[in-house]
DNA sequence: CCGGTAACAGACAACGATTACAGTCGTTCG
DNA sequence: CGAACGACTGTAATCGTTGTCTGTTACCGG
């Protein structure tokens, strides 16, 4: 690769008026240095450039998992904010592991003017982490230790698990079953007291067992299915609190040939990419995705022009509001005859 | 953020003794220098390594569009084998489009070592941009124009197009549709000649209104599906070169209410998440994905090895296998009876 | 006790860009 | 006509790290 100085040779100029054309400066002999830039096919070295401003133009991104469509979407939404601004997204995901999350953000560290997190668990500390290097950090999804160090853009958990029990609720089921997510997590904290809550606060009673909880991938919620289809008695209704676990959910129902809603109503949080053309289509609790994505970014973005002022902005948080999608998937009561019904 | 300075000073010693001391060389003052970083919280700063050292230990990963599962996959994949080992990944997305490839390969040059690329086009010429700055680069699932300059991993799309059309053949179709993809990709013009290369071998001619070409994307296949379901006659069979499209067709079969594999039988060309769950399940061509990533990556690591030998290996082409996943979605032609059965 | 040799130390020059500073012109105005 | 000014220019320092080069020890055998 050529530099700086081969162009300033080839065009007989210092190296400094090269940077001053390149950084839209009036330079005199402006066209021998275009010609020569385009000779020795000349390319900026960004080390060099971060190195010396400080500066990397570019911002990291870190998720739990690129598979989960979830997580696809939000990224899709974070990179169309960014799509003609001067900066480069990157992306890395973290496998779920706390200890890849904690390289992930080393590496990123430094190599990044600011970050967008969805942290793989609570236990593991950004702001200890992360402090020192002052780079502007937004979380998404899920909930850091300190909530107020960083801006954050959540959704109302406790709300969607909320509106999902109520519909269940409404269509009389009494003996209903939750696949929860990992309780040391504020997601599945929020989703699982939500609909507990509003359970208990309608006068119906969970069965322990039916109260399951697992890891936040399909497996779990496929082993959770299975448990409570095969307990006696069975549950009318499920909740899933998981894209993934709801596909497990189904892989279960399926292959267990448990007719939905006829013997078991299935409602989950997140809707699926094919949600709409299962059979039944799915009812679920869905949420802003790309549009959550697309916030955290331009709250990134207002961190990063104020940076260099010196009054440090309050933390923002901002709960984005969900939504229930009644499809095929959730009826009323099978056996006892449903007791009312709207 | 402290430097390599602050802590030599802390320590007593030089830079260069800290500095060897961080790449694992034996230093008298070992003990002081790793008290002075642990007090002083200190990280290299990674542009500065890059600069001076000329590697980036981190490589690129280009794809068109994230949200793609498929893409997802082969990016896990390529996560999976890069786990433990000197390189960060960092992911980019070209949104399908020529330019933001192009803006991203040349963003990405001279910030990574080595470079997976999903070409978006193949008119985009990944080889003029990338080649000036010889950095290893491997093509995955899409070739670029000058396929002899890059190792590649590819699937063998005539096959897997093949194998389709020799499916629904078996199965007695004759009025048989294609949804294919754009022909300016060796993808799309691949399975295209695959397909009806097969029909005509088998003499079955396929009506030029029944050959569909469309964008590599949701609206793409249910457009395309809207036109051959109200053609007259309608085809009984319809094959989806792609699993965007394949989820656009199953939402045009859905809204008509068109019933399959009664009135007409679906095959896609790569699964889909819930392609098992769906009712009928669909029958699919589907090829590896994740391995396809992983096998990229290996590719990859060991071009960065040689990178220093100067005998440039010739590049690598690797075409691996598809299999038919035979599920409900396809079945006898409806109304003639089917003329051969297996 | 001395010369030779490991084994380590520090000083300093890179890496490729940006930028403060100090010129050097040509132009304009009093 | 000379001074002041504007519009540029080049020199050189700098960012934080690594690697080369040249010491400076300590320890060994003779």
């Amino acid at each position: 690769m050529s530099t700086i100085a081969d162009v300033a040779r080839l065009a007989g100029v210092s190296t400094a008026s090269v940077s001053r054309y390149l950084s839209g400066q009036r330079v005199r002999e402006h066209e021998a240095i275009e010609k020569a830039c385009i000779e020795l096919r000349y390319r900026p070295n960004p080390t060099a450039r971060s190195l010396r401003s400080g500066r990397t133009r570019s911002i990291g991104v870190v998720v739990p998992d690129i598979t989960n469509p979830y997580y696809a979407a939000v990224v899709k939404g974070i990179q169309d904010v960014t799509l003609d601004g001067p900066y480069h997204v990157f992306l890395s995901g973290t496998e779920e592991s706390a200890e890849r999350q904690h390289d992930v953000l080393v590496e990123l560290t430094g190599r990044a003017d600011g970050l967008i997190l969805i942290p793989a668990t609570e236990q593991s500390e950004p702001s200890r982490e992360l402090r020192p290097s002052r780079i502007p950090v937004v979380l998404v999804d899920r909930e850091a230790e300190d909530v107020h160090a960083f801006d954050s853009v959540v959704v109302d958990n406790a709300g969607g698990a909320r509106l999902a029990a109520e519909h269940l609720l409404e269509l009389g089921h009494e003996r209903i079953a939750i696949i929860g997510g990992p309780l040391n997590t504020t997601v599945g904290r929020e989703r699982h007291a939500g609909f507990v809550d509003t359970l208990t606060a309608a006068g119906v009673e969970m069965d322990p067992s039916h109260d399951e909880e697992g890891g936040f991938n399909v497996e779990g919620g496929y082993q959770a299915a299975l448990r409570l289809l095969g307990s006696r008695p069975a549950p009318t209704a499920i909740f899933s609190t998981n894209n993934l676990m709801t596909i497990g959910l189904l892989r279960a129902v399926n292959e267990l040939g448990v007719r939905t809603p006829g013997e078991v109503s299935v409602i989950g949080f997140d809707d699926l990419d094919l949600g709409a053309l299962l059979t039944p289509p799915l009812t679920c609790v869905s949420r802003p995705t790309e549009a959550q994505g697309a916030l955290a970014m331009r709250l990134l973005l207002r961190r990063l022009e104020e940076s260099d002022d010196a009054a440090p902005r309050k933390a923002t948080r901002i709960v984005m509001d969900v939504a229930l999608t009644v499809r095929g998937s959730t009826g009323p009561v099978p056996t006892p005859a449903p007791k009312r019904r709207r």
